[in-house]
DNA sequence: GTGGTCTAGACCACA
DNA sequence: GTGGTCTAGACCACC
């Protein structure tokens, strides 16, 4: 099947945004436990080390930490969640400016088309 | 790759998509001729069935014409374009709503965000 | 057999560090071609993800460059090398207070051997 | 792990250079008795054979001597201690000269970083 | 042929 | 039982 019919980030890369958006939201707070590897891999159905992978990104990130033995950690302060949730919504916006313009509009037709956005449908 | 890691959509409905794309972008213009079927499917890497599926679909909603003989023709006028223009651009605003909210922004945030954005990144 | 008596450094790192001395010592250079990753894993013995570990962690350090289907390159300016060459120098020292301390010498004392230190052996 | 990235040295040296660190830091006293060789084997997970190795040659350098049927004594006087001391800081002293030379690095640079060094890291 | 990703399975240290 | 590492082998996109 051709790579234009499948989503082809990367499964940690998917993950890692997954657990982003979930810190953003609150869904998980500092010093919340993560699940642990293994689990997490069973649960949607990945290979552990792919979870590792995705785990050891976000660790670099200076999002969660490990505690050797006992698990991984939510480690984000409220700061790094503003810088977070400014990252994701500026990637969120900058997608939306991506695909309007490829079909025409001009940034400020974008900008009048949102301003003017009401939840009709 | 994990099933819950690909895009679902079914694989008509992302070639309707990329077809009203390129019609609303300006790539397919009325009366071009579309590609046959078998080429698109070898091109794709899909099933003929398939391309024929999103091609009688398109053409149920009146954007194509099939000429028996001849190949299929956009068929849309400036009108049409520019519904579907709106149905698309609908589309993209609703879903940046759906996933700003998500990470718990408000309406009045986000149309403050689009309308602040320069292209800095 | 104990750990002991085993070199415990991830097999990656002991890479990483190859490369690091390698470039701060003027093997490789600015723009250089690095071993693919293949070859590099045959040439050490190791499996190519460990190589491919490597090379991924110089190049979040921004030492090296991946392009893509053309290999990877030293990138790294003079700056950073010198930066490199501190960062190496300043291990290699610690390295050594910390083992003349544990077999009891001040660090005066460390200071004043090294600087007596002539070649003798 | 391949052999490349592994300790070399035999660990019947690695035990003899333990014991001597240990008899210099203070770890070791004078006429302190040394475990049986059955006991450390178990201890380090090596053949009972590495040990006794460790011991004869370190009895043969002076330092220990075994007592038949007593078990084996630490017997080095301070003036060997004091040699021992200057033989294991001279072989790390060296040991970072020749590594800093690998990096380009000139003694007389070498000897203003050691003499210079805080602990900052 | 190159880098990037993923899987399956293994072993290790830590506690 | 947890995270960390490594191997062997596979597939993919890019060119």
């Amino acid at each position: 099947m051709s790579k234009l019919f499948s989503e082809n980030a990367p499964i940690y890369l998917q993950l890692m945004e997954i657990f982003k958006v979930s810190i953003v939201a609150g869904v998980f707070k500092k010093d919340d436990r993560l699940p642990p590897v293994r689990e997490l891999a069973v649960q949607y159905g990945v290979n552990p080390n792919t979870v590792q992978r995705a785990y050891s990104e976000l660790e670099r990130e200076g999002i969660v930490e490990s505690e050797r033995t006992a698990g991984r950690y939510i480690r984000i302060d409220d700061e790094g969640i503003a810088r977070l949730k400014k990252e994701i919504s500026d990637s969120y916006i900058a997608k939306l400016f991506e695909r309007m313009r490829k079909i025409g509009l001009t940034d400020q037709q974008i900008k009048e088309l949102v301003s003017d956005w009401k939840e009709e449908n």
